[in-house]
DNA sequence: TTATCGGGTTACCCCATGGTTACCAGGTAA
DNA sequence: TTACCTGGTAACCATGGGGTAACCCGATAA
């Protein structure tokens, strides 16, 4: 499964701290995958869909509509028959790229180390 | 109504995606934070407790020892009366602090253009 | 004797997350 | 006429993550 960062119920936690206010946006489930997937290029709904194997349409929906509200996002419908919808990073969106990429670099990194030790 | 391929629940997801992969490792809640604090040097439970705050003696229970299992934290017994217990970093923690480190630069970046566009 | 402190563990419970299924609308292709 | 495409939405439901609270041990302090 993908990453889970629910901070629920009483915890009024001070979103002061810079951490905590940036998991908030890349904490649902798949989240970093469809940012990460974006990073390439526009993206269609059914494009990501098949992009990221095991995401439900539901979710889907739920994370672009989350992320276009956060203005990660954008979303653009073009009138083709049938009319086809564009997601794209916005600026934001592309900020928080090499935060991706990051993470990208130490999954890399683990399973180099996994297959030495393993 | 052809057949439907309903490929059900917890899709396999192939955990060949180093995004995936590491997401699983800082993807509970707070495990971001724990290792952030324990970036600056070892802590001890209740200094993490008080540097964290809203975090239950539980959740930082369950953090550490899934991080501990998980190769990223080191705990240490110290024979003081009454014991205390330290939790430092591992390489593999240490190499984890980057991808924070990037993700909390984000999160500045976040506060900044809350507080100008806000 | 009782309380307190560090560092937890355990039991109990809630509700948000996300999966599944069914369904929709408009247009077009067979 | 029916089927099927894209891009969804709505209803239903199971899971489990995480919160709260109570308790534990051994040692020292009042």
């Amino acid at each position: 499964m993908a990453l889970k960062i629910t901070r629920n119920k009483a915890a009024p936690l001070p979103e002061t701290c810079p951490l905590s206010e940036c998991m908030a946006i890349l904490g649902g489930a798949w989240t970093p995958n469809v940012i990460w997937y974006l990073s390439g290029g526009a993206r269609r709904f059914n494009e990501l869909k098949t992009d990221i194997p095991g995401i439900s349409a539901k979710m889907l929906t739920t994370r672009l509509r989350e992320l276009e509200d956060k203005g990660v996002i954008l979303r653009e419908v073009r009138p083709t028959s049938p009319p086809s919808v564009e997601y794209s990073l916005t600026d934001l969106g592309q900020d928080l790229v090499p935060a991706i990429e990051a993470i990208v670099a130490v999954g890399h990194r683990l399973k180099k180390r996994d297959g030495a030790t393993a």
